[in-house]
DNA sequence: TAGGGGACCTGCAGGC
DNA sequence: TGCCTGCAGGTCCCCT
């Protein structure tokens, strides 16, 4: 799935189509996401204006004129693909529907916003803007991994005792919000250490040390615009760039990057979850 | 309470 | 060419 990096490149392609734009329909072809979509969703939207388009660790929140907030998750291979802009002018072409459109927002300004997910495993949900922070979704997130929040401090203190491996304690999105499978992979690469580590037994320096590595790895990931790997795709439709960064994850079998180590990148299994790692150098 | 694994759904790649 | 199997970026839920 999309993680925090693609949410956020989505949600910067998704600005110019839907941010102060009225919703002058909303269609809904299939209500059955992972949950049940809200009751009358398609009526809620209809006539609202997107106020402001925000993004809580893989969440994309849209603040409505009405009061309230359309919270998107994508899932695992959702898309939200926009049509009829270019170069910033809007214009009333759009592409046949396609399998798995299962919600279509068409602006007041002409843009249409489709959302596509053939795994199904996307969500959306209507809540009142003034509680988004208390809706089930969200109540129970870590703090963002760009924010003020998030501290060597904190994770120092967040991962005390824990004796779950470090991979699965940094994929707990109780502890920090929006890291996925790729981006762990990535950061304990960086930070050299083994995905295998109980998380408690890291000494507090070196968990420290993942804090700046989290934020560089994901500053980077957005940068390039994220990862296009299977079905991700940015709301144009272009790709992202990172993969060609990935210094671990989907090099199996590849000669670790790391300076004057011979190693290579071997995979495993943690929670039947594929890792990614070098067993020479992250220790 | 924490941790591990299964399930959800569909498409794609690879092997036969 | 067609069928079968395994795998995939998330996250909830159940069992231990």
């Amino acid at each position: 799935m999309p993680e925090l990096p693609e949410v956020e490149t989505v949600r910067r392609g998704l600005v110019p189509a839907m941010e102060g734009q009225v919703i002058a329909a909303a269609q809904v072809n299939r209500p059955d996401l992972r949950w049940p979509l809200p009751a009358r969703m398609a009526e809620r939207l209809t006539g609202a204006r997107i106020v402001r388009l925000g993004r809580r660790s893989k969440y994309i929140l849209a603040d409505l004129s009405t009061g309230e907030t359309l919270i998107v998750h994508l899932g695992m291979s959702g898309r939200m693909l926009v049509s009829g802009v270019i170069m910033g002018r809007f214009h009333h072409d759009h592409p046949a529907p396609a399998k798995h459109d299962h919600v279509v927002f068409d602006m007041e300004g002409g843009a249409r916003v489709t959302f596509n997910d053939a795994r199904r495993f996307g969500a959306m949900d209507l809540t009142p803007t003034a509680q988004v922070d208390r809706h089930w979704l969200l109540a129970g997130l870590g703090p963002e991994p760009l924010g003020n929040a998030f501290h060597e401090d904190y994770l120092v203190a967040r991962l005390r005792g824990r004796m779950t491996p470090i991979k699965a304690a940094l994929l707990d999105q109780r502890v920090v919000a929006g890291l996925g499978n790729i981006y762990v992979c990535e950061v304990l690469y960086r930070a050299g250490i083994s995905p295998r580590r109980k998380a408690g037994r890291i000494a507090a320096p070196r968990v420290a040390g993942l804090v700046p590595v989290i934020r560089d790895v994901l500053s980077e990931a957005i940068a390039a615009g994220g990862s296009s790997l299977r079905d991700y795709r940015q709301s144009d439709g272009e790709l992202g760039y990172f993969q060609h960064d990935f210094r671990a994850y989907g090099r199996e079998g590849a000669p670790c990057r790391t300076p004057g180590c011979v190693g290579q990148i071997v995979r495993i299994v943690q929670s039947g979850r594929s890792t990614f790692y070098c067993p020479q150098c992250q220790r």
